[in-house]
DNA sequence: TTATAACCATGTTCTACAGCACAAATGTAC
DNA sequence: GTACATTTGTGCTGTAGAACATGGTTATAA
């Protein structure tokens, strides 16, 4: 399924911000435990049903969290950036997966074994509240993720997920967003079908709000889209 | 605005699993810093945007978790029930209330300053681990509402909002589901208008699903309801 | 009592959007 | 190169469900 490779990271800027909160000997015991997978394209990280066993740090890539819903049909949760964390809702809730997590893109990921993380934490509070803190996070977006997405129309909603890459991956120097998703996948993220995901997209190019060059989406009018998102 | 009352509280069994968790010296100080406040039916316990200070845990009564949305739309996010914690999540996360909470019917909180409690987590790991599972519980269960809300067509969103009612209060002996909403109330909980709940809700009782009292709802086949719920 | 409001219930439009169907463009394999 | 698959783009049609309207029924108040 997927390669493991042995290789020296550079844990103190790959794990960011946790890796500042260890002590010394916690340190030793991460990097003694962490292993380090390669992921392709499209690739499965988890799925729906596994048993969580390894926290997971995203180094390099990117990673969408979706789900199947009615009929299959499938939903994109949350994205995933380099140096966040992901994979330890269901551990913590004592479940197994509730989502699939896949690799956007080619994506190296870190992972933890969970009962390693679990020893320390038990030690260390600045370890649990950076946790808290993710699920808090997490948990506040998705309330407002549940009400954009049901309560909003077909433009303010695709205007909403624009904007929340904008946020999430950034602007390259030519004001195009720095991801680049199907057609299918930017319907499934914002909750419509593909036409529509298609449609919705010319009308703005219409609008001059963006612009279009195959997967490149060109930010023209970030403002409008910003209003478009919060209105529509 | 609210009546703060001085009365003898039995923590043991009204805090139920955290105080079970807790040293006696931790016991002292948390009695110490209680306070209990009883609130009318529809009366609001916190609102969008006020600053979180205070933990709360719901004695008695019922509350209910909503957000204004799009138009001032409202949509209940979740019900809290006695014994539940609720209000930390924004304190946890640093930002304010991003939602409102309010009275369903007469009820009974007993609020904890965070700071005590934060004081409490840093030397009590299971105290932390109690949070760290409300919180990953939750937003597993904000993610399913999402997917849920979005792709089912009504009559599976209205079963399913009287399926988590049902999970959630229980049933009396005579089968009626033990909380009393007005449409309006199961309407938002379900994200659909009020005339489409009081419809559905015929055809329901068309079905022999269920039937109508007033406000008090008798499950009669509850098996097909979840089936709805499910496939709808 | 009447007044007034807050709830229910149901029927009738109307429109946003999903669901095709089909074509063109692009990529990938051989 | 050709062949095939995948992705993208558009138009058409049906329908779920929102918006509106009307009327009844039950609480709360004057």
């Amino acid at each position: 399924m997927y390669k493991k490779e042995e290789e020296i990271i550079d844990f103190s800027t790959s794990l960011n911000e946790v890796w500042r909160l260890l002590t010394n000997q916690e340190r030793i015991l991460l990097r003694k435990n962490a292993k380090i997978y390669h992921y392709k394209r499209n690739q499965r990280i988890y799925g729906e049903g596994d048993e969580p066993k390894d926290l997971m740090c995203l180094l390099k890539g990117k990673v969408k969290i979706h789900k199947s819903g009615v009929g299959g049909r499938n939903q994109i949760i949350r994205m995933i950036r380099p140096i966040q964390y992901f994979a330890y809702r269901a551990y913590f809730a004592k479940e197994n997966y509730l989502t699939d997590a896949s690799a956007f893109e080619a994506s190296t990921v870190c992972l933890v074994p969970m009962k390693v993380v679990r020893e320390i934490m038990k030690r260390n509070y600045n370890i649990c509240k950076f946790f808290i803190r993710q699920l808090s996070v997490d948990l506040g977006i998705a309330d407002e993720r549940t009400v954009n997405l049901t309560q909003k129309h077909i433009r303010g909603r695709l205007a909403e997920s624009l904007v929340s890459l904008i946020d999430s991956y950034g602007l390259e120097d030519d004001a195009s967003i720095n991801i680049f998703l199907s057609r299918e996948d930017l319907a499934n993220l914002s909750n419509m079908t593909t036409s529509n995901a298609i449609r919705t997209l010319s009308t703005f190019v219409a609008e001059k709000v963006i612009a279009l060059d195959g997967r490149k989406i060109k930010v023209i009018d970030e403002d409008k889209l910003r209003k478009i998102s919060k209105l529509g």
